[in-house]
DNA sequence: CTGAAAGCGCTTACAG
DNA sequence: CTGAAAGCGCTTACAG
């Protein structure tokens, strides 16, 4: 206790002097560098101790002209699928020594926006997004024109300089329809999603193709999309029951949508399983025990949270100049709702 | 077209020179401070405009000594009741202007210790911190000694110069244990979290209480600690059932333990609600739709989040100086396990 | 209302 | 193996 704690900071030119060396030494010492004799380095790491010394990175980047930190924007935190991602993002990017700056959108491309500029104006190494349902090109060109790297994850925007990490969703759901058509439903329902956002073109697709493939009629009535959300689950699940003729299988955009679609149906005192199937996308943890158990397209969050990570940090290290494209083979897990 | 792109950041200096101006006064533009006539505003606005300028909070913060960046650690976003008050944090955080800057620890207090460090050299200006389950004062001396404002959440540590922002565990788990006790219950186990940790401790002490004010003599053995997670649900409800007289009710930990705990007994063959009443804490969405819908403790995980911003920010402003504990009261939602 | 100069706490060539 | 000096891009007194 008998340092004055005045400037509670204290700075390397303040170690450098109490253990009677340059500053130019003293920072060598902190960055572990070996061409400090060992004699030298001692002294200043006891005056390090001594003083408690704390580096400070922010000066440090900002003369090494890096920061370390990697901006990571997701649209929903409180999504299972999102969660599982930011945590394989967040073990891969620790793992490489970098922190994390991170944004929620809520799916809000404004809010977006501002995130992606206050990550520049943070100097952010790198970008990790997860795009807003709505979102358009020109949303990254701020990052382009700074040649910060970006990679997308989940959903991809065209005409854009970035990697790519997802996972196959028109093959996804190619399965899931097929399955449905196998077990001899014809009317089937594609329920939920932002239309024309790049996740539900892909699905769109497989569930078109699935019908081709079995000579099956696509019936346009029974898409019906809606916010990625339980409750935009719900309100589609209405929709479809003002239908004429009610369709004899679900598929939903993804596990949330299906849980928002199946309180609808119980409690209109439909039995699923029974009176109608229901598949789901995206396999997260609830899908497992849910009531009765969702059967769902497996995607692997936390491995495309890995892979975006990897991608990021080749490319801020410039390992590789060229654009990648990663896209995961998901897996049909069959449960209750559809067996 | 026509800027050659090659030191991709145009610094404030550029603007100035291009402006014909002082950097002095393209900074106070920047920061929109008035007293610069509407004319040179303008002049250096345009410059800005055509150069591309962006600002650097790096430079700036370093300069000013603050960083705009507040640190938060969580133990697992990947738990609704964590994801859900960080989105209270966020939301609240951005609107005073802040960027959070985010680590999970996965309950290690190991790597509790690295991230606070982390966040420190990267000069936060505050830290919200969830502590780990086996926490301990000295955890966040360094944050005391640099005088970094500290908030703990959910969890309390002894010792510690900070704010606390809670609910009122002991009195949760008197309502429940109390409610269970009322439906003629007299064996209820108290399953799942870590052993001594404040979490757990205060909610032994509603338990205990409960059963002092009815008369009721508590047993010790029914009362199995777990990890904080579905999987330590399950290896508690295991042990119970070991026990030579099985409870007729159960008080888990969280909604997660019991979640982990109703699977079991399901897969034992055990009716819920019927041969055996449950009650949870803290009343995470799914707790809702599980089947059968949980009976459970509401905490307010958003609100808690919103209140450790706002604790954290007057703190960070100087606006008090004296320590504040905020301590939410949670409900009783009675739902199918204990009807 | 505007500017010249110093400085935030580091790292980076460069010299010896 | 070690040090003196310049500089990263801003902001901050201070002067006028």
């Amino acid at each position: 206790m008998k340092k004055p704690k005045k400037n509670v900071r204290v700075t390397l030119q303040e170690v450098a002097d109490h253990a009677g060396v340059s500053t130019t030494t003293a920072s060598l010492v902190v960055r572990n560098n070996p061409r400090i004799s060992e004699a030298t380095r001692n002294k200043v790491l006891a005056s390090m101790e001594e003083l408690g010394y704390v580096y400070d990175r922010v000066a440090a980047n900002m003369r090494s002209q890096n920061s370390n930190i990697i901006g990571v924007i997701v649209t929903d935190i409180a999504n299972k699928f999102i969660s599982e991602f930011l945590i394989g993002v967040q073990n891969t990017l620790e793992d490489f020594g970098y922190t994390v700056l991170l944004g929620t959108t809520f799916d809000s491309v404004e809010k977006q926006q501002k995130l992606i500029s206050t990550m520049v104006e943070h100097r952010v190494d790198g970008l990790i997004l997860n795009p807003a349902s709505r979102s358009v090109g020109k949303t990254v060109k701020q990052l382009n024109n700074l040649k910060i790297p970006l990679v997308l994850a989940n959903r991809e925007l065209t005409n854009v300089h970035a990697d790519y990490v997802g996972i196959d969703y028109p093959e996804g759901t190619y399965k899931a329809i097929s399955h449905l058509i196998s077990k001899g439903h014809e009317k089937i329902a594609f329920l939920g999603g932002v239309k024309n956002s790049s996740t539900w073109t892909e699905r769109m697709e497989g569930y078109r193709t699935a019908h081709e493939n079995a000579n099956l009629t696509l019936d346009e009535s029974l898409v019906i999309d809606s916010e990625p959300t339980d409750k935009g689950g719900e309100e589609a699940a209405l929709k479809m029951l003002d239908l004429p003729e009610i369709p004899t299988a679900i598929f939903c955009f993804s596990d949330l949508i299906a849980f928002g679609v199946m309180k609808v149906l119980t409690q209109k005192g439909i039995v699923i399983g029974r009176d109608i199937d229901i598949v789901g996308f995206d396999n997260i943890p609830e899908a497992e025990i849910y009531h009765p158990p969702l059967t769902t397209v497996s995607s692997y969050p936390k491995s495309i949270g890995n892979q975006a990570a990897k991608l990021l940090h080749s490319k801020v290290k410039r390992e590789s100049e060229e654009m990648h494209r990663v896209i995961l083979k998901p897996q049909l897990v069959i449960r209750e709702t559809s067996k």
